[in-house]
DNA sequence: ATCCAGGAACTGT
DNA sequence: ACAGTTCATGGA
């Protein structure tokens, strides 16, 4: 990480290729999102710190990530502990000068590099977050999934209030450890998610699964793998946490319907493109695939591609 | 009403 | 290993 801090706040100085307006853009696009909010051009969010939640104001100015406490300045090991989780959030130790090489003599990506220029993936460093999401999203439309897990966050998750305005944390794998289907079937969880959830939390709170674990992991494949034999994690679920969490760059959640209809759009198909056809474009992108998902991804909510 | 959505497990071959 | 079926629930 590269950082500085200023004792009230900190700075961190991200790589070349970083644009803050695509992290507004994407942290912004659904009206119903809990875990942070917008305004005057920065990000609210509250992180945990040694023993309480700390509201974050994270800003952009002359090339720098400014991170201010409005709610009161945490100690010098939270306040480095927030830098790493933002650098971490927005993928700033990825160096993107390859996949911007390999984009430039892509028919597909070249086109959204352009114009999405210095945009990163921007991640979910909470493993168990990542995987609830990634479960949520699981073969039903976006709107219903944000609605979901809205209900759970405020349901199970702990609650920052600060000058009026609610500040949300995503639940604990402790916390939902301890809760039964039926309690997320009231919130209109399937019955499958709702087994599939409470199983990760439980897993994760005996000690079987966490985010080092899987870290330790030499390789895409080795990962990949272990992350299947969990119930309720199927190829995409694995690909999808891979990319958001793990930061692994080989991961390609390809049977996503998303990259599938952004492709068709690109591409001015007829029907969306199958399995085999986006394998064939895709080999250009080896070592990179997460981010032509991310960046796939992107096209969807632009009205002007 | 009908199709589909940022799939996965299960069952049968 | 592969293909077809079931589950599940709201959005458009």
């Amino acid at each position: 990480m590269n950082w500085v801090d200023h004792e009230t706040y900190i700075e961190i100085i991200p790589p070349k290729e970083f644009n803050f307006n695509e992290c507004l853009i994407f942290l912004g696009r659904s009206d119903q999102e809990i875990l942070y909010r917008m305004k005057e051009d920065a990000i609210y969010t509250i992180i945990k710190g040694r023993e309480s939640f700390i509201l974050c104001r994270i800003s952009y100015d002359k090339d720098v990530l400014k991170i201010e406490f409005p709610n009161g300045v945490p100690t010098v090991v939270e306040r480095e502990k927030i830098g790493e989780y933002i650098w971490e959030w927005f993928d700033l130790e990825r160096d993107l000068a390859e996949f911007y090489r390999i984009a430039s003599k892509d028919t597909v990506l070249r086109k959204l590099t352009e114009r999405y220029h210095g945009l990163r993936i921007i991640g979910i460093p909470d493993l168990f977050e990542a995987f609830v999401w990634a479960i949520i999203g699981q073969q039903i439309n976006l709107t219903f999934a944000y609605t979901l897990k809205k209900r759970f966050v405020e349901q199970y998750g702990e609650v920052l209030t600060f000058e009026d305005e609610t500040y949300w944390a995503f639940p604990t794998f402790e916390k939902i450890a301890t809760i039964h289907v039926e309690e997320l079937k009231a919130l209109q969880f399937s019955t499958r998610k709702a087994e599939y959830i409470i199983g990760i939390a439980k897993l994760m709170n005996n000690g079987d699964l966490s985010k080092e674990f899987l870290m330790e992991k030499q390789n895409y494949q080795d990962i990949k793998d272990s992350l299947i034999s969990i119930r309720g994690i199927g190829a995409w679920t694995a690909d999808y946490v891979m990319m958001k969490c793990l930061h692994q760059p080989s991961a390609f959640p390809i049977a996503d319907v998303g990259i599938h209809q952004a492709l068709k759009h690109l591409l001015k198909l007829e029907k969306k493109p199958s399995i085999e056809e986006i394998e064939k474009l895709a080999v250009q992108w080896k070592g990179w695939q997460a981010y032509a998902t991310f960046y796939l991804w992107r096209s969807l909510y632009d009205e002007t591609i």
